[in-house]
DNA sequence: AATGAATGAGTATTCATTCAT
DNA sequence: AATGAATGAATACTCATTCAT
């Protein structure tokens, strides 16, 4: 209680925010923003109903912080790497899919697809960021590998706009199954990440090839 | 006051129920579960918060049917109807999604969809329920399509368990759009459900056919 | 439905408040005032709620009807009869206290002690209303038994005024307990009405005579 | 603002319980469960609505607490004391009337008895626990000293398991009545405690003891 | 007279937020 | 900074009472 505490409470009271928002993310998560209760979030932080006043002025503040916190600005890095890569849009589209799977869906932070589909309405502004700040992004780095696609030749796309959708449809449903009727059904319904995202990538790329004949480069693990 | 008067009870009596559905359901569509007051609801409906108690007795009933009522034995027409269809099997799909959107995604029904998502771990038997009388029909009628595809020698589909995704994903997303981000972002975001479908359609189409060179009967409209 | 139903009716019509009052009595008895919903009341009674609106303006006015009705003027025959008893005071007493039980205590009038001593404060004028038609008459018959023994030379009793309650009280407990205790507890613990009166007027009599050790006539059964 | 305000904060927080309880019985007591609002308990206690609730998790556990305070381990000490007594079981028994009217009759406790006549049917479980609780440990501590005089040569007593109730039911109606009529009723008819429990205690002696002629030692005051 | 659908005032209970310690 | 006791606005639900049929 005397020199180990101040060097343990700062550390802790850096830690706060951060104990608060993972808290706070799997509890709006799995009951949703009404649904969850701030003492809960307080509880699983290890810290008290008050304390948590402290660092967020109200609920709604916290369920914005907890969306911001997840985001912060992940595409550039992402962009950047699909600008270095070498190898035919088919494998880029196939490591562009089991890297979100990898970096998002299979963390907490795909939590967040659900909970934004599910509060959009509630929050029309934070809507809004994400729709810039996830979706717009997003969007366009999906746009631009098919792009490459077609301008290396390699894939046929009628309309590019809306192809962007077949590749972000079955990855949004792949998370929002996990965070909704894959946490309650019986094992017998659940869906296998691995299996489900080699069968959409394998259809989706046959269906986005010049030629689907061909023998796809990069084969479909 | 003589001849009319007896029937205009017994017609409301009758007529309550449904409009009670009618407006809960677009009120938990629009503001979620917890966000509906039951009052709102009646209100809405045109009564008094007793008459909603006299016909539901908890906030949960009525939500229960609500999801209930929406999709009572749908599914035994739908399957009938594509016992008897006619055709290729690409029109078949095709028709598939056409249909799903006008009887469904386009009408009020979607927004259980949403609600489903978001709520299914709050209300975990009313989930089971939804995934045994919805999810389940509802994937056995689309892998029967894919069945026929592949028995007609229409359709080459290596896992055809998981290929049922690839068409159900672009729909329930189009769906979650529409009550989520599509209710409350600018225009300019806005997703056209025609032109989203005829696109899903045919990156699907070709994905999933034989002989994906040979031109597809009935077009991409 | 054409020629007996206006006597059938009219017969209806004529026992319905009797039969509102004693489904009244036995519900108000088993629930207690608040507990019980007039609906329950008329269901029992068979006829909808608004019948029973029709005859008692009030739930609290057909309470003070069950128990206007279970009393009406019972005391004066009583008091005749004991003007015409010819016999010991010990046996008339005896003979009080049986016929207590089984004209009030045994029936469905012994709710009313209960109903009464339960909501007389919820209920001040009723219970002055009880006051003066049971409560007092009651304890000036006994009076005049206990006065007889004293005036005969059969009792010896120095507080006359009190010792009225050496016989009311254990009645009144034996009912309070019947519609209570008695009945939710296990059997084991109920209590048999015979040989609580049995018990209790042998003590009661000892404690009352002149010369107890005599042998009481008319035995105790 | 310096040394007792720490203390304060506790020290209400210890008191808070035992407010609400007091409050709790004097309304329940006037009012009946039904009659008396939450909201009223807890302006009683001088806390908010919300503050009980921190306490006692519903209306229900705050009157099932309410009850258990009122007894709780009371018959261990008396028990004891009856262990300790000496003199006459006469004595005794005279003592065991007082010290019953001056530690529960005359107190707040005595309000509790009417309660639970008034409320057993609708807490059975309660009712069990009382019957437990405080009229099976009573019942046998009245038949101990009854015992006590047969076994002195004292008492001669047919059916020692009914006479209890000759000690029972007359104290049981005293307080009842101090509940109910007693309460609303002019004060002409006010019953006198010590006068009813003399009178009481005298026939009783009387019907109770071996040799009723003999004089009774310790008077009847 | 009889019905039972409709009403809405009344009440227990919850929970985000405040603030004294 | 941290606590957690206290608050009270908000809301689901009940039930006596009304009244159109």
């Amino acid at each position: 209680m005397s020199e180990d505490t101040p060097i343990k409470r700062e550390r802790r009271k850096q830690a706060r925010p951060g104990e608060l928002l993972e808290a706070a993310l799997s509890l709006f998560v799995e009951k949703g923003f009404a649904g969850t209760r701030v003492e809960e979030v307080a509880a699983r932080a290890g810290v008290s109903k008050g304390t948590l006043f402290l660092y967020y002025a109200s609920k709604e503040d916290l369920f914005k912080a907890v969306v911001h916190e997840t985001l912060a600005g992940r595409f550039v890095e992402w962009n950047e790497e699909f600008d270095r890569f070498v190898g035919s849009t088919a494998d880029m589209l196939r490591y562009c899919l089991n890297s979100w799977w990898e970096r998002v869906g299979a963390t907490q932070a795909s939590g967040i697809t659900k909970l934004m589909f599910s509060e959009a309405r509630n929050f029309p502004d934070l809507a809004a960021y994400y729709q810039e700040q996830v979706i717009l992004p997003g969007t366009l780095l999906i746009r631009r590998i098919l792009q490459r696609g077609v301008d290396r030749g390699e894939f046929a796309i009628p309309d590019l706009d809306y192809a962007v959708f077949s590749v972000i449809a079955p990855m949004i449903h792949l998370q929002m199954n996990q965070h909704s009727f894959g946490a309650c059904v019986p094992a017998a319904f659940a869906i296998d990440p691995g299996r489900y995202i080699a069968a959409q990538a394998e259809i989706l790329l046959k269906g986005l090839l010049q030629r689907p004949g061909q023998p796809l480069s990069g084969g479909q693990a």
